[in-house]
DNA sequence: GTCTACTTTGGAAGCGCTTCCAATCCAGCC
DNA sequence: GGCTGGATTGGAAGCGCTTCCAAAGTAGAC
C-alpha cells in the first residue's frame, strides 16, 4: 500500500505533480489519467489529509457544533437524527466531520475551532436567541451554516423549519375540532423554537378571536414541565393542551390521566416533533412532524454551496412540517 | 490575532523553534518561557492543526466510529450517552473528535480512516461478534480501543460491562422473588451483548435448577420484538420476563397489559440499560444500570494510554453495573 | 583567566501535498 | 521543413509546523 504521492508517482512513471492532478481533477491526458488511476485504485491510495490541507487550504472536514446542555442533548432524539442527516450528507461528498458537544465554555470551543485551521466550514445549532458561539462563528471568515436561526442574523445562512406556521396549524386544528380553551405549554424561553411556537399559537388564537387569558404557561421542553403545565392549565379549564414538544406532552398526559379525564373527549392533547414514541402513546399523539434528518442534510448542502461561493448571498432554507393527526385529538376512546 | 508561529516568534523576539518549544513543552529557560507565554496568551494563538500534524505525526484528533444501523443509532440513548462520555473526556485533554456513523460500507470507512493519516487513534463500537471494520482497525498500526468486545480479540484493548454477570444477577433476582418460569427475550443474535446476556440468564437458571424449555425467545433489542416475545412467553406460562433491554420491555409491557395481567403479581418484568423512560413506566421498570458515559470516558483514557505506550499490554476495562429494583418486579400494584 | 560540561537557542531540513511557472510535446499550418 | 499555439508535463516553491543539530551562552572548577 503506497503511502505517499511520490511513491505513487514512481509507480506510475509520472511526476508527483501529475499524480496530484489526477487525484484532484486537473488537466491530464486521457492516457496518463488512466494509467495513474489504475495504480491509484490498485494501491488504494488516499492522500494524507494534513498535508493536503496544509498545501491547499482545504481539508474536506467540516465542524459540527452542538453546544447543548447535556441533559437535553441526547435525551431528545432530535440531535441524534440531526447528526445522522449531516453525517449521511457529508459521507456523500466524501467529507469528514469533527464534532463538538458542549464540554468546554463556548469561548473555548470558539477559539479552538477558529484557530485550528483545518476546517472548511462549520454547522452550528442555533437554538438560543443569543449565543456568543454563534455570533463568533458568524463574525469569523469561516463559512458557517446555522441549524435554527435568529431573526437578527440578517446575513447568516441557515436551515430551519417554520415553527410559527406549524404551531399556528396545530392550534387551528385544535380550534377546528371545537375547542375553545386551548392551552399552550411553551418551550424554553429565549429559544427560537420556544418563542416561535408561542407566536404561532398566539396568532391562531387571535385569529379565531379566542382569549388566551392564563392559557399560556411556561415550560422547558422537558417532561416534568409538561406535568406542571398541565396541572395549571386544567385548573383553568383548558379543553385542549398544545405542548411545545412531545416530551412535554408525555408529562401532560400523566397528569390528565391522573385526574381521570378522558383524551380527547375531555381534553385534547397535542405535541410537536413526532418522536418515535408519539405514535406509541396511549392514545397516540397528534403532533407536528419535522424532517430532522433532512435539516441535517440540507445544512451540509448549504455549507458546501457557501464554501464554493463564499461571497454569494446567504442561503436560507425553511423545511416544511407536517401536521400528524392521531387519536389524542380526534376519534377513538381511551382508557380513563 | 497572530496567525503563524513565525509571527509569534517575531512578536516575542525569539526564533520559531523556541516558540514551538514553549507550546510543546520543550526545554526553554524560565525567562524566555514566560515572555513567549504571555504573547501566546495575549494573541490567543493556536497552532495550525494540519501543519502540526504533518510535522509531528500527532494531531490531537481521534476517530470515533459507530457503525450502527441507523434505526438503532439514536433511537437508543445509549449511543448519545456514549458520545457524550467520549466528548467530555476528549475535551479534558484538549483533543478533537472525528465521527463516522455508518453511512458508507465498512470497507470504505476503514479505508478512509486508515489512509487519512490525521488520526492519533480510534475508538470503535464493537457490538457484533464479527465485524470487518473492527478487524481492520485492530490489524492496522493505528491505536484502537473497542467499546464492547469479542472473546476472540485476545490482544485488543477494550472497555465493556460484564453482561454475563449483570444478566445473571437480574435472573437471580427474579428467581429470588419466587418466580420459576423466568423467560428471556434476547437481544440480537451475533451481538456480544445479546449473547452474553443470554449466557448470564442461562447460567442463573441452571444454577437454580430451573428448566429453560421454551422460555428463551429471540428478540432484536427493539420494542416490536418485545411484544412478539412476550406473546410467546405468556403462552408458555412465563411468570417473569427478563428483556434484553428496556426498549424490548416496552413492547412486552403492552402485551402483558393487553392480556389483562398484573405486573408484577402475575408477571414480573425486567429490562436492561436503565434508560430515562424506565423509571417513568407504569409500573416503573426493574432494570440494569450501566454507566454508559463512563464507558465513553474510559475508552478515551484507554486510548490515550495506548497512544502513549504503543507497545504496552492491551488495556481492558470492565465497568460495573447496578441492579435497579423497581415496582415491575416487587411491591406496589398496577392498573390492570 | 582558561577550560569543561551543560543549558538554551537559532538555523535549517523536511513532513506530504498543491499549484505556479516554465519547459516540452504535438498538431496543424504556412 | 519550420512555425505557432494549445495541451501536457515536470520542477520547484511553499503551506506552518516540529525537531535535529550545531552554535552560543552560562556557570563552575581548575
Amino acid at each position: 500500500m503506497a503511502r505517499t504521492i511520490d511513491e505513487l508517482a514512481r509507480l506510475s512513471g509520472v511526476s508527483r505533480a501529475t499524480v496530484s492532478r489526477v487525484i484532484n481533477g486537473g488537466s491530464v491526458s486521457e492516457r496518463t489519467r488512466r494509467r495513474v488511476q489504475s495504480v491509484l485504485v490498485e494501491t488504494n491510495f488516499r492522500p494524507n489529509l494534513a498535508a493536503r490541507s496544509l498545501a491547499s487550504g482545504r481539508s474536506g472536514v467540516v465542524g459540527v457544533v452542538m453546544h447543548i446542555d447535556s441533559h437535553l442533548l441526547f435525551q431528545d432524539p432530535y440531535f441524534g437524527q440531526l447528526m445522522q442527516g449531516m453525517s449521511g450528507a457529508l459521507a456523500d461528498v466524501a467529507a469528514g466531520m469533527m464534532l463538538w458537544l458542549g464540554n468546554r465554555t463556548k469561548q473555548e470551543t470558539l477559539d479552538t475551532i477558529l484557530s485550528m485551521g483545518l476546517l472548511d466550514g462549520v454547522i452550528v445549532t442555533a437554538h438560543n436567541l443569543d449565543d456568543p458561539l454563534v455570533d463568533g462563528l458568524l463574525a469569523s471568515s469561516l463559512p458557517t451554516v446555522l441549524v435554527g436561526h435568529r431573526k437578527a442574523d440578517r446575513s447568516a445562512s441557515y436551515v430551519d423549519v417554520d415553527n410559527v406556521h406549524a404551531a399556528d396549524a396545530m392550534t387551528t386544528h385544535l380550534i377546528g375540532i371545537g375547542r375553545r380553551r386551548v392551552g399552550h405549554i411553551s418551550g424554553m424561553r429565549r429559544t427560537v423554537a420556544g418563542e416561535d411556537r408561542i407566536a404561532g399559537y398566539t396568532r391562531a388564537m387571535n385569529r379565531a378571536g379566542l382569549p388566551i387569558d392564563g392559557l399560556l404557561v411556561d415550560g422547558d421542553f422537558n417532561t416534568p414541565s409538561g406535568a406542571a403545565g398541565a396541572e395549571a392549565l386544567l385548573d383553568r379549564g383548558a379543553d385542549a393542551i398544545f405542548c411545545a414538544n412531545d416530551s412535554t406532552a408525555l408529562g401532560a398526559l400523566e397528569v390528565i390521566r391522573s385526574r381521570g379525564l378522558r383524551i380527547p373527549e375531555d381534553v385534547a392533547l397535542a405535541g410537536f416533533d413526532d418522536l418515535e414514541f408519539a405514535s406509541h402513546m396511549d392514545p397516540p399523539l397528534t403532533t407536528i412532524r419535522q424532517g430532522v434528518r433532512d435539516q441535517g442534510a440540507e445544512a451540509v448542502n448549504c455549507l458546501f454551496q457557501l464554501i464554493g461561493d463564499r461571497d454569494g448571498a446567504p442561503r436560507r432554507v425553511l423545511l416544511p412540517t407536517e401536521l400528524v393527526i392521531r387519536q389524542s385529538t380526534v376519534g377513538g376512546g381511551t382508557r380513563a
